[in-house]
Parts: structure tokens; sequence; C-alpha cells
DNA sequence: AAGTCGAGCAACCGCAGGTAG
DNA sequence: ACTACCTGCGGTTGCTCGACT
């Protein structure tokens, strides 16, 4: 136990990652999926540790990451989930696809924080700064990590809200927050919509646009709302509780393949009774949960990694008491329109070619993972599992979802620009 | 133009839990 | 049961860059 072996090694890399390392690792981990982390520097020929290598996956690099600001509904979610859940970034990272707990937690030291003080808001009781004070400086919420579930604040109603709404709705139907079964080995964290960050590449490539503002809490929502979602409505975010029952929905990288893992852990009742749901009566679940199990028209990383999710699935507290339910069977149990799906997803993929984004997609991702499903599954299978599963298919039909709010808004996070320098150094080394 | 300050963010550090041998 | 190794988490640091003086 202790410091990680490879922490005690000299002449390796701190500090930022250059383009080059970032290539390394990509294409490393995108041919060969990351495996032991401890093992990829060397495989892929980094002079960095295999913590540094993980932080800068998981982080930066790893495809389905979203990227740019928060939206005003993602920013109440963390509120709401923070006044639940305290510091524990992962399981908050956890029902916001896409954002990594670490940008949660920056977001909420450096932004959040101070809006809700601004507010009179303690951030960390969620109550009210007076009666805060009057209750002395001790807050209810404690940030050690092993407390289990004595650190949460059920009872907290402030800017609990919707978060109270949506649970009471949860409890009735067996489901929580951070589903995951440890058997299914899925945690959510490491299972969210896969994005490639060339999209947020070629997007700058295709519209050339700057933004004017590096706010990140400017209330535009880069990629939401869901505007064709996945056979009902997403017209709940009315501000009321039903904005978080709308969330859940409002991924637009929302695609087949990835819908087993994607799939924010709402039970089938939940869905039918607050949103109105038909659920249909059998619905096949599409793809697999492994390299053998991929169809024909799209790649799936195994997602089943145990070794990427034990820790963190069985580390898991259930803080909020509710039975453990797989988001797996959830899915299972018949929650979406497949056929619906698969038919938007490939006319969406169909479009994201027009829009040139074979250009990049067809490049260094379309033809690793072509390659991969061409050849053995045993090359990779005995050596190495990717924590998680996309398709080339999903990215295609997120990169064409986000295409449409990102042009109306005319405008991107400064922040793109460096990563398109980036990319733009390591995709012509390509 | 130069200096200062603060916000935002990427990355590091240290610890804890899980697991295989 | 013990140990070593690996992974993941949360706290913290330090760098970068824009705003301001």
């Amino acid at each position: 136990m202790g410091r990680h072996s490879c922490c005690y090694k000299q002449k390796l890399r701190k500090g930022l990652w250059s383009p080059e390392e970032d290539e390394k690792l990509m294409n490393h981990i995108t041919k060969h999926g990351h495996g032991c982390w401890s093992s990829v520097p060397k495989l892929a020929g980094l002079q960095r540790c295999g913590k540094s290598c993980r932080l800068r996956w998981i982080n930066y690099l790893r495809p389905d990451l979203k990227r740019g600001a928060f939206s005003q509904e993602e920013e109440d979610l963390i509120v709401e989930l923070h006044a639940v859940l305290g510091n524990r970034w992962s399981q908050i990272a956890a029902q916001l696809p896409g954002r990594t707990d670490n940008e949660i937690k920056n977001l909420w030291n450096s932004c959040i924080k101070k809006k809700l003080r601004q507010k009179g808001i303690d951030p960390n009781t969620h109550k009210p700064l007076a009666e805060a004070d009057r209750n002395g400086a001790a807050p209810t919420i404690s940030t050690e990590r092993t407390s289990g579930s004595s650190d949460v604040n059920p009872s907290s109603t402030g800017a609990l809200g919707n978060l109270s709404h949506l649970l009471s709705e949860t409890a009735q139907s067996s489901m929580l927050l951070p589903v995951y079964d440890k058997n299914q080995s899925e945690a959510p964290h490491l299972a969210r919509p896969k994005v490639p960050p060339k999209e947020l590449f070629l997007d700058q490539l295709t519209t050339g646009h700057k933004s004017p503002s590096t706010c990140r809490s400017s209330g535009q929502t880069l990629y939401f709302p869901f505007q064709q979602p996945l056979g009902y409505s997403s017209e709940s975010g009315s501000g009321d509780g039903a904005s978080m029952n709308s969330l859940w929905f409002n991924q637009n990288d929302f695609n087949c393949s990835t819908i087993s893992t994607v799939m924010p852990p709402v039970s089938p009742s939940a869905l039918s009774t607050s949103m109105g749901l038909n659920l249909p009566p059998d619905n096949p679940r599409h793809g697999g949960t492994g390299i053998g199990s991929a169809s024909v028209d799209s790649f799936y990383w195994d997602g089943t990694n145990p070794s990427s999710s034990s820790s963190t699935g069985s580390r898991g507290s259930n803080s909020l008491g509710f039975e453990p339910q797989s988001t797996s069977s959830i899915l299972e149990n018949s929650v979406f329109p497949w056929t619906d799906i698969a038919q938007e997803k490939d006319t969406r993929a169909h479009l994201g070619e027009e829009l040139k984004w074979p250009d990049l997609l067809h490049g260094t991702f379309a033809e690793t993972t072509i390659a991969m499903q061409n050849q053995s599954q045993s090359l990779y299978d005995d050596v190495i599992k990717a924590e998680s599963q996309f398709s080339m298919d999903g990215m295609c039909a997120s990169w064409y979802q986000n295409q449409q709010p990102q042009q109306q808004l005319q405008a991107a996070p400064d922040m793109y620009d460096k990563d398109l320098q980036r990319m733009q150094v390591s995709f012509e080394n390509i």
C-alpha cells in the first residue's frame, strides 16, 4: 500500500503534457486499451508514470469527454448532488456524463462556491449563511472519505429541491443515484457516452469561431438539449422538479451502442410514471460488452474490465440507502425503443459524414477501430482490456448532434483553441 | 508597456480500498 | 493472514492567461 511504486522512479516527466505525449497515449489506448496503467507508459513509449497517464486519459483524452462550458442545468445538478453527496466528486461526476470529477471539483471550488455565497447560501451546508453561522462553523457535510453515509444530509432541503423530488420518486421504484452492480463491473463514471475529442477540434476547424468569453457559467448549453430524444419528449425542463428527469435524457451523446453504460440509473417504472413513457415489452440489447461481441457496424471496447471498476464499484457507498441495481439490468428491463435509436443513429452517422467528419473520424480512429474489427479478437483480449466502450457510429451521431447548438451559438470557449492546436499538430503527424 | 492580481484549470500528492499471490 | 501492487479518490498546488491598474 501507500505510494505508487512508479512514483519512486526517476527521470519521469511531470507537468503539462505535450501534444506528442498526448498522441502517443491516445494512439496506444485507442489501439490496445489501457490494461494495466503501470505498463502503459512503457508500452506507449512515455516517460510518465502510469498514474499520470491514467489521469491524463480520464481528464483529457478520453473520447467521451464533453468539455466546454457547463450548462446551467449541469450547474444546478451539481449543486443539488453536492447537497446530498458532499464532496464525492466522482459520484457527482457519474451523474454528469462527459464530465470528470476533476472538472466538477474545479468548477465547484472556483465558481459555484462563490455563486452560492453570493446568494447567501453556505456551500458546505447548503443552508442560508445566517443559519449556518448560528449553528456554528461545522458543516453538516463531511469530507471524510470513509465516513460512508454519515456525511449525507438527507434532511437538507435548502438547495435540494429537485433532487429530493427525484429521490422520492426513485425510492419508490428501487433505484438510486450511483447505481452500479459489482458483478456487472460497470461503474457509471467509467462508462459514459463516448464522443471523441476530435469532435471538438473538428468543430473548430469547420466553424473557425472563437469564443468572446471563457466564462464557464455562461448558461450556454453546448450539448443540451437532446433535440430529438429517444422517442419521447424532453420538454419537461420547466425549472420545477421535472427538470431533473429531463436532464437525464438530455444527453445528446446518446447512442444505441453505448446505451448500456450511458443510461443514467433511472428505473423503468420511474420513467414510465414520471415521464409518461410507454415501455415496449421487449427490447433486445444491441451489441455486447466485449470486443468479441462487436456488431457488424460498430465496435465496442470492453466495458467489463474488472480491474478498472472493481475498486470504485465496490467502494461506491450507497449513501442513500437504496438497494443496488445494475444499470444493465435496468436497461434490460426494456426502457428504450431500440429500433428507433438504431435508425436514428445510422441517419445521424450518415449526416455526420456529410459534414466532413470523416476527414478526422476516418483517420486514426476509424482506421484503428476498423482494423480492430477485422483483426482477431485474441490479439488484444489476452493483453489488455479497455475500460470503456464506444462506437464510431455513436461518435458520428454525437458529433452531428453537437454541431447544431454550437453553430447556433457562434461561439466556443477559448479553451478549445489550445486543444485545436494540439490536435492539429497531432493529426498532422498521423 | 509593465506590473499585479485573481480566476480557471491541469496535474500532482498522498491516502485508502481492492486484489492477487 | 500478510504483502505488494494497482486503481481510484479528494485535496492541493502551481501554472497560464486575461483583466485591471
